[in-house]
Order: structure tokens, then sequence, then C-alpha cells
DNA sequence: ACGGCTTATACT
DNA sequence: TAGTATAAG
């Protein structure tokens, strides 16, 4: 969601990397002789020909688009090629493709810090690189410049001679008296034709390119000109980009917030949005909104590229749509089973290849029921902390299904009422991992890790395994996490080099209470012999009803005063570290220390995806800390793995801004602003509405 | 109540 | 915090 964000320095490098019809692409390179013809890429090809999900730009030609149906697709096409997406236990795969974009990732993070996106899209921050080119060398003394490089667009730049666009573009990127803004945007172009090509050399994937000042810049230019094309958005030419741009093609604007935004505001455009005060969109939207959506109609936003090659969670899941929704308990178990299942076996894949594991697990669902008041009301999602092992996750996850059924049905539900909202079906059961982190690699054996809470030479004060314990000490069960490793340990029979899974599955393995069954929910008790008999349900255990809930063992509320620290984000490459040259070499080796050396050509060789696991290994290790003490949080605001200055920037006298030079005095008051607020502007409500009649 | 399946993030 | 809602691709 939008953010208040500021524009700390205008002067970055940032790049956005869209990969052409990515699963498409993927699938061509699976049967190259795919390549070049019109092709789609459907799932479920059952009914209607299954739906699309990725289409070809040879496909597009006759009018094939997403959201058609494989049928559809052959009516406008009949030459299409349908590739399926890859089925595992009864649901789409989806491994394979993001497998492929891990591939790519690992490319481009060679060359600065990445931000994966999502399967398919990365940013990238090339601003050090850019300035290291621009330093050595710079595009003015370069005789060869690239073909690929001489195809970018340059957003307002005019062509005069279409014949002559190459040699027009070449002249621009090389241009001597070209503010400086420009030539890095020129060096970053260079870099990014140069990623691109090595994406097409290591991985056979084409890609197309953004390159702007700021992510949302970059991330809108990448879209303007696919397949195969970058395009760069100079700052002198943002202004008239935006100003026709339509809204609601913004990112983040294509919802609900961008039909407030045309039909109470009656913007249209983003250059609309410019005759609105902050203020005005504060009130209307929120003091966070507000200063977003201001600062998106000027082009400006701080956000950062976040440095994150990996998913923050994992989730499977599958609809069940009208005919097929869920019906009785044994379906939804054997279908919770296929979902955990797959959700286990990507958790061990994580773990095996990056040591994270997850502590949360969630199960969303849908459903629908027949009859009362309360039938529009949705399914709840419910959560429990994930302990390793499909059994084991099939299990919790059963069991908070259980939880949210009986919820969702509701009380009154007695013998009377009970065949009218009996009706239910599950339209939708996803189950998802989150709150991963990272263990220690290495040298650090995880027992020290886990199990050393009484030894404080560790670095952390407190290990994930006393937050769970400390967390918990209602559970019933939870002294037996120690007692149950060995069961644990023979059961799944783990190679012996691999001790560290022993003590995850320990930490992980408080028991969920298991009372019997008296008390079955009218629904659960109907429903589930029923299904037995019809053979619907496999051999699968048949799930014991908890009395209670999966106990949750997060922090129980304690007297901690969690003192939220909106340190400002430092920056490296910001103008006023040019101004204080001195200063810049103090802040860079402060930086290169704190972040295992982003920062330098030299740090970068062959294994950056090692260099990347530390980093994020550090940042997770903050996590594990913060949840318990609430003080680590500071430094995660403060962009922890940037730039670190030495001192903090609340402790830093706001006037002495006043006596900097004027021309940086706006960018470092913008560094005491914090970056978000609190909310305290109400949107919609009744009270802000009467009173914001005022200005504009 | 069909586009299906994932992921991320803000708000409360 | 856990849970909900929104958004995107």
């Amino acid at each position: 969601m939008p953010v208040a964000t500021r524009e700390t320095s205008d002067a970055r490098v940032i790049a956005h990397l869209d990969m052409d019809c990515f699963y498409v692409q993927v699938e061509q390179r699976k049967q190259p002789n795919l390549r070049g013809l019109p092709t789609a890429v459907i799932q479920y090809n059952s009914y209607k020909g299954g739906a699309l999900i990725a289409v070809s730009y040879e496909a597009r030609k006759y009018g094939v688009k997403r959201s058609m149906r494989g049928d559809e697709a052959q009516e406008v096409c009949p030459q299409i090629q349908l590739v399926q997406v890859p089925v595992a236990r009864g649901k789409a795969d989806l491994n394979t493709y993001r497998n492929a974009g891990s591939e790519v990732v690992s490319v481009l993070a060679r060359k600065g810090r990445c931000e994966r996106a999502s399967i398919d899209e990365v940013y990238i921050d090339l601003t050090e690189a850019a300035e290291a080119m621009l330093k050595e060398a710079p595009p003015e003394n370069l005789d060869d410049i690239h073909e690929e490089v001489l195809k970018s667009h340059v957003l307002g730049f005019i062509v005069e001679d279409e014949n002559d666009t190459k040699k027009e573009v070449r002249k621009w990127l090389c241009r001597s008296d070209a503010d400086y803004h420009d030539k890095l945007l020129a060096c970053g172009a260079i870099i990014v034709a140069d990623l691109r090509m090595q994406v097409l050399k290591e991985t056979e994937f084409s890609c197309s390119a953004g390159i702007a000042h700021n992510k949302m810049l970059a991330k809108l230019a990448s879209a303007m000109n696919k397949p195969a094309q970058q395009t760069i958005v100079p700052r002198s030419s943002v202004k008239g980009l935006l100003e026709s741009f339509p809204i609601k093609k913004m990112k983040q604007l294509g919802g609900k917030l961008g039909s407030s935004l045309q039909s109470d505001l009656g913007v249209n455009t983003v250059g609309e949005l410019l005759k609105f005060s902050e203020e005005k969109l504060q009130q209307r939207y929120g003091i966070n909104t507000g200063t977003w959506l201001w600062n998106i109609a000027r082009g400006i936003s701080g956000e950062e590229v976040e440095g994150r090659l990996l998913p923050k969670s994992h989730g499977s899941g599958k609809n069940f749509p009208g005919p097929q929704a869920l019906k009785t308990i044994s379906l939804v178990q054997h279908w919770l089973n296929r979902l955990c299942e797959e959700l286990s076996e990507r958790l061990q894949s994580d773990l095996d290849q990056n040591k994270r594991i997850a502590r949360t697990l969630t199960l969303h669902a849908r459903a629908y029921k027949g009859g009362d008041s309360d039938s529009h009301k949705n399914f709840p999602s419910k959560s429990c902390p994930l302990r390793y092992g499909t059994a084991k996750i099939q299990e919790d996850a059963i069991n908070l299904f259980q939880a949210g059924l009986r919820e969702y049905i509701g009380f009154y539900n007695n013998k009377s009422l009970g065949s009218q909202s009996n009706r239910w079906g599950i339209t939708s059961l996803s189950v998802a991992a989150s709150k991963m982190v990272t263990i220690p690699s290495g040298t650090h054996s995880i027992v020290k890790y886990f199990g050393g809470q009484l030894q404080p030479s560790s670095s952390l004060k407190q290990t994930p395994e006393s937050v769970i314990h400390e967390a918990a000490p209602s559970s019933p069960s939870g002294g037996e996490s120690c007692l149950g490793l060995n069961s644990y340990e023979s059961q799944l029979g783990y190679p012996e080099e691999d001790t560290r899974m022993k003590y995850l599955r320990a930490s992980f393995g408080q028991q969920v209470d298991q009372s019997k069954g008296d008390d079955l929910t009218e629904e659960s008790s109907l429903l589930s012999p029923q299904a037995i008999e019809n053979g619907t349900a496999e051999k699968e255990p048949q799930p014991s009803f908890p009395v209670e809930e999966p106990r949750h063992i997060h922090a129980v509320p304690t007297l901690k005063t969690v003192v939220k620290k909106n340190t400002a984000k430092e920056k490296g490459n910001c103008s006023i570290l040019k101004f204080f040259k001195n200063h810049h070499d103090h802040c860079t080796s402060v930086k290169q220390h704190a972040t295992n050396g982003q920062g330098s050509e030299s740090n970068y060789h062959s294994d950056s995806t090692i260099n990347n696991q530390v980093e994020s290994l550090k940042e997770t290790n903050h996590e594990a800390i913060g949840t318990d003490n609430g003080e680590s949080s500071a430094s995660h605001e403060a962009g922890e793995g940037r730039a670190s200055w030495s001192y903090r920037m609340e402790e830093i006298d706001p006037s002495v801004v006043d006596e900097l030079p004027p021309e940086i005095q706006l960018e470092v008051r913008a560094w005491f602003r914090p970056l978000k607020r609190p909310n305290v502007v109400k949107r919609g409500s009744i009270i802000t509405h009467y009173f914001s009649t005022n200005k504009d």
C-alpha cells in the first residue's frame, strides 16, 4: 500500500526489469520448437479450455488476451500453441516459474542491490554502478556503444530523423553538456542494456526495462516499450509524462483508491492531482496515503530498492468454484493435505537452499453459507506457530480450519435452525507459511543459536527458542518440545549432517491441544461420516476436533514500552554527501562494514548470493530480537543494510540545518521528517468530512 | 459466484 | 498481535 515517502535524493539510478510474457518464455525454453509461434500458457484446460495466464507477443497480435479462456483464444487464433501449467497433487504447480525467476535475479544481483518485486519483476539500484561509470568511463568518452543501448527509448526526446534514431540516441547518451542527472541515467541505460544481454545469454529469457530516478518511474517506463526494449525517463520529461498519464494505470491506483480519486475528486490523470494540496489529500485519504499521492503527482517516490532476493512467505492454494465447492470436512481435509504437502516441500527447499525457517502457518478459506443473514460473512483466517514436517503442518492446518469453520458457522446454530446454515461450501482454500527467519550458516551451529538462551556470549540477547518459551508459558505441552526431538529424528530419518533440523523441529514441536470430539459441531458430525461412506475421503486420518483452537504462542502482552523510533533513512549517495566530500568517505566505509560490502565492486565476484544471504540473515536476526524487545525495529526502519552513520538522527538538533547551505537544506530537512506517521485523520469519517470543507 | 494462484503491505 | 482488506501480475 502507499506509504508516505519523500525524495531522499533524486540522483539515484533505479531500473525496473520486467520479463516478457514470462511463463511463455519458460515454456518456450523447455520446448524451443515453440519459439516464435503464437503461444499461451493455460491452467486447467477442462473448463472452456482452461484459463490463460500468459500470452506471447505473437499471439497478442491476433487479439489473444490474458483472461481469455483457451477456447476463445483458439477462436481468434487457431494456430495458437497452448501449453499447460504443470499439475501436481491436483493443482497448478508454479515451481518451474519460481525457479526461473530466481535464475534471473541471481544474474542481476551481481550488479547492484536487487529487490524481487514479483515472480518476473526486479528492481535494481544502479546508483553506485552508474556513478562509478560516470567517473571512470563516462559515455562521452566511449566510442563503442552497443546496439542494444542505442535502441533505448528516451522519453521526451524528439527524434528528428526516423531513420537515424540510433545516431540521435547515441548523441543524447554522450552529450558532454548534459545535466548530471541525465548523465547518470545514460550510464544506467548502458548498464541495464548489458544486464539484459547477460540475462538473455545466461537464462535465454528476454526482458524489458525502465531506467529512471526512482522506482515508480522505472516501473512505469519498463512497461512502455515491450517486449525486449528499454526506456529512459529523464527528469525533464517527468512532468509531461505524468500530466496526461491515466491515474488508474499508476501502481497502487488500479483498484478502489484509484476509482475514488476519479469519482470523488474527478481526477483522471496524474497531472490533475496537482490541483490538490497535501492537506486536502490527507484529509480524504489519510496522512500517509495523502502525502504519497501528493508526491507521486510530482513524480516523487522515495521508496528504496529493498535488497531482498527471496520471498517473504510461501503459500499454496486452490479455488473450488461454483459446483466444485467442497461440502464435507473430508473433502476439505483431502485438499488441505495436498496443499500442505506442497507447502511443506517448498519450506524444505527453502531451508535447504536458503537456511530459512518459517514461523507462522496461516489458513485462508472462502466459503458460502446458505440462508441466514450472516451469509455474506467471510471465512476467518487463522494462524498458529508453524511446526516442520508435512504431517504436523497437515494436522495444524485442519485444526485451523475447524476453528475457522466453527466461527464462520456461528453459535446460534442449534438443532432447529441447523438445517439452513448447514449448507456451507468451501470455494477456496490456501495455506501459507510466513515470518521467515534465516538461520546462521557455516561455523555457528544451530545449537548455539537455539539452545543458547543462557549464554549471553552470542551477540543475540534472546534466542528464538527462548522467545517461544517465554511467550507461551501457558501452553500445556510446550515443555515437550525438547522431548519431541527424538521422535522427530527417528520419524523423519534425517541424514546425520543436518543436525540443525532436529533443533528446528524441537523448536517448533509444541503439541496442539488434541481433546477428543465431544465438541463436534452439528455440521461436522453430520458431514464427516457421510463423506467417508461416499469414499470421497482417502485413507487419511480423520481429524480430531479440538476443544480449543491451536495455541498461539506469540508474545503475550507485557509492560515493555514500544517506542517507535522513526529514524530517517540515511543515504550514502545523496547530494549532501557529495557536498561534504570528506564525510562521504567515512560514510562509505561504515556502510561497507555494516553491510558486508554492498558498495565496492571488489566485494562482488562470483558468490554474491552468499553475500546476500548473509545480509538477509542479519536482517532477520534483528527481527527475531526485535519482536521480543521491541528495540531493533529502529534499525530496521533506519534502512539497515544501507549506509549507517555513527549517530542517530533523532539525537541531532534540527536547528543545525539552518546553518547548512541553502541548496541542501531541503534535502536534509527531509531526513528529519519521519517516513511514516501515525494515521490520525480518519478516512471518510463523518466528522473529518464535516470539517474538511476548507480551502482548495 | 469463476480468471487462478501467489505475494506483499497497510490498517486496525 | 492476529486478522482483514487491497492491490498486483
